[in-house]
DNA sequence: CTTAAATATTCCTTGACACGTATATTCCTT
DNA sequence: AAGGAATATACGTGTCAAGGAATATTTAAG
């Protein structure tokens, strides 16, 4: 299972990824939260760990995992080429945004006098 | 073959992106950059056009293929989560990033006079 | 030292997919 | 119309990874 393109590839992985953002938890809780069977978890959480994407410690008869950062630096560096061509469709990035914008959303603020989301991003791209 | 993830995790596939990146290809220029047999590249294109990342024109016989931006930006958006959190691990950053300097660069500079990319990197992540 | 809780590992089956070979399609040239 | 170049698709095959069920391991508690 070379590469971190491959182990992040699965869905179930990704989920438990995505758990470990807010911290770092045991195996149950990933189990429950998830609810995968509790061999699956600890098995993708072995494929996680020889990938460097977690580390553990011990905890009387539990195992603590939390995130490590390398692969997904490893990850971003390889999507890091494609981002010059993708800023280059910022109209379509636009589109996007603002999409997810009325799907996302309560109706909590008007969305007359809102700013889009796009011209946040056109901020952002000045920066340079 | 379900989320982008998937899509990426193919090795040959990224190559495939990667090359494009510099502009549009046919499918034998990509073939013979790659030594990949005609059939593979052809079907591995056809699974990145069924996901989005790229797609193609008809120029007399040849197929041009060229970069299309979402998919990425999905992937990324999914890696966004996570980038708090490596920023959080700068100190073992620093070492990554210095360490690829040294492998990477022919000695064009005396590495005593150079900044070191960890100091560009804590400057880029002051800003906030 | 026995038991129980939490987690890890093994074995098995199944399905997906990447590749090669062969063949089909498309479009130009003559 | 015929032939050829470029690309696409179909089919068969081998590999490998994911999940379930069963079992092993680790550690605390009594």
């Amino acid at each position: 299972m070379e590469s971190a393109f491959e182990i992040i590839a699965e869905p179930n992985r990704r989920a438990i990824l995505s758990l470990l953002v807010s911290s770092e938890q045991s195996v149950g809780e990933i189990e429950r939260q998830l609810r995968m069977s509790q061999p699956t978890v600890s098995k993708h959480l072995r494929v996680l760990r020889d990938a460097g994407f977690v580390e553990s410690t011990v905890d009387a008869q539990r195992r603590l995992y939390r995130l490590k950062p390398e692969p997904f630096r490893e990850v971003d560096a390889w999507l890091a080429q494609f981002r010059r061509f993708w800023s280059a469709h910022v109209d379509a990035l636009e589109r996007h945004l603002d999409r997810m914008d009325e799907s996302r959303e309560g109706r909590s603020i008007p969305t007359k006098n809102k700013p889009s989301k796009s011209q946040l991003v056109k901020k952002k791209s000045r920066r340079k």
